[in-house]
DNA sequence: ATGTCACAGTCCCTGTGA
């Protein structure tokens, strides 16, 4: 089984990119970030066209996630029901496997109210997954707006003093890990950068400018059937790209 | 430090968010 995580930076705008992405590498889910649409805009029957099963959870001009599965999608759960109204985590069974899709908050600035609902948003998080049920397999995917370690910053003195890299980003990111998950991709490449994001500036992506941000984090049950993990930095090339290039997870599930 | 992209509204430019 073949799940990807990719912030496709407009649904609206990267249609073509994707529906390219997923003839090629053909996944079994799909974990969607910023689709910035409403639900009633969301192409469902080009998804199924393709052979998937949809559901989306949007707001329109910003936010919005998805799932895209050919492996059966039932049991979707919309936001944390905290009365949240950015549309950032859904979730459903795809399969054997129980699939969130999560789109964090940037946070903007250490001192902006955006970066306290981030550390927020974090902590609500790890407590949903440390309720969930740890027999069956568990991934978390998205784009989570923090570098974990030093090694998934192209240059940590760059990032002294912003968002993505503090500390209590970090500690936040861990309390994933304190409630049962690990980082697949660092995992499996526990020495390379693995970046997924460059940003559009300043030719980042072409002077190696990038972060790892875009992870997938699984449970042990789901860990222990992991083959491979790895960034597609193809995506990221060419006409109209996203910011971010997809991130795999493979494993031996049917 | 900022050379870009995408969105909506002020609608062919500007402010906002990333």
């Amino acid at each position: 089984m073949k799940i990807v995580t990719w912030n496709v930076n407009s649904l609206t705008a990267r249609l073509a990119r994707v529906t390219q992405w997923l003839s090629e590498h053909e996944p079994d889910v799909v974990l969607l970030q910023e689709t910035k649409q409403t639900d009633a805009k969301f192409p469902f029957a080009h998804f199924e066209e393709l052979g998937y099963e949809s559901a989306h959870y949007g707001q329109g001009q910003w936010n919005g996630v998805a799932i895209l599965s050919r492996v059966g999608l039932k049991d979707v759960t919309r936001g944390f029901g905290d009365g949240d109204p950015e549309a950032r985590v859904m979730s459903a069974q795809c399969g054997e496997v129980r699939a969130f899709t999560c789109y964090v908050p940037n946070g903007r600035a250490l001192d902006d109210p955006h970066y306290t609902y981030k550390l927020r948003w974090l902590d609500t998080l790890s407590g949903v997954i440390a309720n969930a049920d740890r027999e069956a397999p568990l991934i978390v995917g998205g784009d989570f707006n923090v570098a974990p370690t030093d090694l998934d910053c192209y240059d940590p003195q760059a990032f002294e003093g912003a968002t993505h890299v503090s500390e209590p980003e970090r500690e936040a990111l861990r309390g994933l890990e304190r409630a049962g998950l690990r980082d697949l991709t660092r995992a499996l490449h526990p020495d390379e950068p693995c970046f997924s994001w460059w940003d559009y500036r300043n030719g980042a992506f072409h002077r190696g400018w990038g972060l790892r941000i875009d992870l997938l984090y699984v449970n042990a049950s789901l860990f222990e059937r992991a083959t491979a993990s790895y960034v597609d930095r193809d995506a990221r090339k060419g006409e109209k790209p996203s910011d971010h290039a997809p991130v795999v997870g493979e494993f031996a599930l049917s």
